[in-house]
Parts: C-alpha cells; sequence; structure tokens
DNA sequence: ATGCATTTGTTCGTATGTATG
DNA sequence: GCATACATACGAACAAATGCA
C-alpha cells in the first residue's frame, strides 16, 4: 500500500510504549466507528488490510476486532467480514402497541407505505384466528413500516368483512387505528402474540432492505375489542438483527 | 412404475364419477397422513412420483398439494418437497417458566443432557445483564432440553459467583430450580424476554437435529429472585418451525 | 466458486366434461 | 341441438431454488 494512503489513526500507533498495540487499534476502530468513518451496519476493511494499514501482523488486528467484538461494537462473520453493530429497535410487546408509538420511543420519524389493500378469501390460518370459516372474505392491508425512511416492518393485517366501510377508511386513513376508529372501534388491545422466525423471500428481502441470508421475525397477533371480540388478525415480519422482541410481563 | 408397486390409495381413484380426482387425491393423502404412513416432518413422494402413483398429471397433483397446504396439513418448498406439517410446540413465556413444565403440558415427557458446566469471565453482555463488571466469574451451564427424546431447546445459563456452592449443586441436581433452591434462592421469576433469530452454526444444527438454512429462535433473559437481585441470565435457542414462542399478556 | 442433478413453480397450449340458457 | 362459460385434466417446456460433489 501507498504511504500516502494510510489514515491518520494508522499513523498514532506507538510501539513499545506500554500499550499493547492491539489496545491502541481498538481505540483508533473505536474512534472511527463513534466519528461515523464506518456507519451502523458498515463493512469494515477485511483483517488483511487492516493488518497492512496498521502495518501489523493480521493476529494483531484480530485481537482488537476480538475486544470490539466482546464489547458489542462491532459483529464478526465468517466469510463475510467485520460489521458496525447497528442500534437494535427493541420491539415491546405490549397491549396497546401501535406502530407509530414504537418508532417514536426510539426517537425515530414513523412513516409507512400501503402496498396492497384488496379483499381475499381468508385461508386457515387467517379464518382460525379471526374466528370465521376458511374462504370468508377479509379485508388485507400490506403495510412497510419505516424508521426514519429506513424499512423495519412489513404486516399484513387482516379484518373481519363485518367490519363495514373499514376498506373505504383504511384508503382514506394514514393509520390502522384511524380506521377503525372510524368504523366504530374506538379501542382495541392485543391478545396473544405467537413469535416464529423464518427465511425471507427474494420480494421481502427487498423491501426490507435486508441480506437474503439472514432470518426474518415474524409475530402473529389477534387484537380485541373492548367487549373481546376478534377486529384484527396481523402477521408481521422483522429483519433481523436490527429488530428485536421484548417481551416484559 | 410397477404395477404392483401402487398404493392402494391410487388404485381407489374414480374418474368421472363426480368427484374431482385432485380431490380424490387430497383425501387420499389426508388419510395416509392421519394414518401415520407419512409421520409429521417426513417428506411426502415428489409431485412427479405421486403423479405416476396416482397415474394422473403433475398438475392435478399439485392441485391436491395446495388444497392440503392451504388446509395447514403439509408445507411445500420450492426445491426440497413437501412435507407433513409438525405440531408445534408453543413455548409460552410466563413469569414463571420451567422447562419440564413447558414440554409436560404438551404432553411430551422432558428430558435434559448436560453440555458443559464451567465457570468462565463473563463477557459484555453477560456481565450487564447480570449487574456485574465484564471479566468477572461466572457459571455457566449450557443444557440440551429434549421433549420425548427429540431436541427442542440448547440453553446457555449463567449465574454470578455470589452464589456460593452453586457448581457444585448443578452437578448434584438435575435441575436449574432444585440447585437454586439448594443455595438459598427458593423462589425466582422471568424479569424481561428479549428475542431475536439468527442461523444457527454447524454444531448448533446438529445438537438440535435441524438443517441448517432454517433460523433459531433465540431468546435471552433475566430471572431474579424474590428481592429483585439478578439470579440468572439466560440465551436458549429453538429450532424453528419445530418451536414457537407466545407471549400472553 | 462452479457445475450438475433434483425438485418445485410458472406459463404456455390443448382437450374434455358439465351446467346454463 | 347449440353456444357459452367454467372447472377439470393432460402435455411440454422452462424458470427458480436446493443440495451435493
Amino acid at each position: 500500500m501507498d504511504e500516502e494512503t494510510k489514515t491518520a489513526s494508522s499513523r498514532a500507533l506507538q510501539r513499545h510504549d506500554g500499550v499493547a498495540l492491539w489496545r491502541q487499534i481498538a481505540q483508533a476502530l473505536r474512534g472511527a466507528i463513534t466519528a461515523g468513518r464506518y456507519p451502523p451496519g458498515g463493512r469494515l476493511p477485511t483483517e488483511a488490510a487492516l493488518a497492512q494499514d496498521f502495518a501489523v501482523n493480521r493476529h494483531t488486528v484480530r485481537r482488537a476486532l476480538e475486544d470490539l467484538s466482546r464489547a458489542g461494537l462491532v459483529r464478526v462473520e465468517q466469510g463475510r467480514g467485520a460489521f458496525v453493530a447497528e442500534d437494535v429497535l427493541d420491539y415491546t410487546v405490549a397491549s396497546r402497541t401501535r406502530f407509530s408509538e414504537w418508532i417514536r420511543r426510539h426517537n425515530k420519524e414513523p412513516s409507512g407505505q400501503v402496498l396492497r389493500l384488496v379483499e381475499v378469501a381468508a385461508e386457515a390460518v387467517v379464518a382460525g384466528a379471526l374466528g370465521l370459516r376458511a374462504g370468508a372474505r377479509v379485508v388485507m392491508l400490506e403495510r412497510l413500516g419505516l424508521a426514519d425512511g429506513r424499512p423495519v416492518s412489513l404486516a399484513n393485517h387482516y379484518f373481519p368483512a363485518r367490519l363495514r366501510g373499514l376498506r373505504e377508511a383504511l384508503e382514506a386513513s394514514p393509520t390502522i387505528t384511524a380506521a377503525l376508529s372510524a368504523v366504530g372501534v374506538t379501542d382495541y388491545r392485543r391478545q396473544v402474540t405467537r413469535v416464529t422466525a423464518r427465511i425471507p423471500t427474494a420480494e421481502e428481502a427487498a423491501l426490507l432492505a435486508m441480506p437474503r441470508n439472514r432470518p426474518l421475525l415474524i409475530t402473529e397477533n389477534v387484537n380485541v375489542d373492548g367487549a373481546g371480540a376478534v377486529v384484527e388478525f396481523g402477521i408481521a415480519r422483522y429483519p433481523t438483527p436490527r429488530v428485536q422482541i421484548v417481551f416484559e410481563p
């Protein structure tokens, strides 16, 4: 490598001054990360590149990366590289969880994008959750949720057809809460949440701006109104490890 | 295929009798599945094989499989085949969740296998959860949980070293609850649970008897004693889709 | 990393039986 | 009887995903 292309941090290394080289490297990388030189989720240079950059052996770089990894600042993945840890969005499951509230609690700006709003025949799982017979008509809303413009959730919401005018309300309203309110459901709460995970389809990965080899977290939940009647069944998909689910009893 | 190797069900097909062939095929497969001829999680013959077996076109078999898939009886995966849906173990997160209770609630026989029981230095995540400084000594127990002999969980339990005699108690005792009781912690409850997912390592996949391309569900949880002091931090890994996590507020 | 075999997914075209008017 | 619409069934080819060597 050309001497002139070295970073400022690489020049600062002091040998035999009582501070191990790997500590100095770790500190330099820490500084570069917090300074934003390597953005969250971004990839650090390869170990070989860093070794050449700092003019040390690759083992020394690995020691530094191990330190950062233990501290949770970076995530090292075999065959892929080292990545700056992303800020995780904790999705706290509570009785009355609304998307916008969740995002705002993390000091980010919520926004959404309706992908589909159609009336379909309920499949077995959906019908079972809504307490309908298979094939019954339901309104389905597919929506991409974003935080500061970055996709963080992809949700399918199913509503029983007995809620007259809901589809029109959803077309007019930006939020589900408002649309339900427009058809007389002024309050609803989450009854049960089921969590699983799977590999995303190509389409899901593209929409959520995530690699295809990382799993989706999937929640299925049933919302009921004040009288206990089911008003919504939702299946939401979240990209790992950007989103985690948290349960506080 | 030799005429003699056809299954009984394939001979039962009646053409032009008012019941569509694909319905008859779906019904025959339904019967074979419920009769245990294709066990849960097992693979059905390929579409081509079934088509030859039933002496119909592959489209007709696909139609039948689509019906079973919609009903939730089978799961079809491109490039792999069609699989009989497995009975899912719902892991209900509650304040006082014990492994053996969970398994017994599903009418299965719980058992366990200790993989490691060692004293180690706490890494950042573990130390943070236990309220210790990084590097503090902790007791770590790694345990494989089985239901009717089938692996369903792989858990790492971390205990603060202040619990004197715990390691010996864990060596002697079959369950964590009993060991904690032996060192004076007669009651503990789950404080917070965090859920995420990732692809398993080769070792994890082997231990949990699962394919490497299917994600693990991972829970991290903190257990506190009656006084609110942290007595355990646990990281458990569950195979999807055999296990799902359920929150009931 | 690459190619290959296997398996499901999709899309053509064609033909036939059935219900309707 | 005839025209039409619809569901059913078959055949061929190719696309896409998976697993393996």
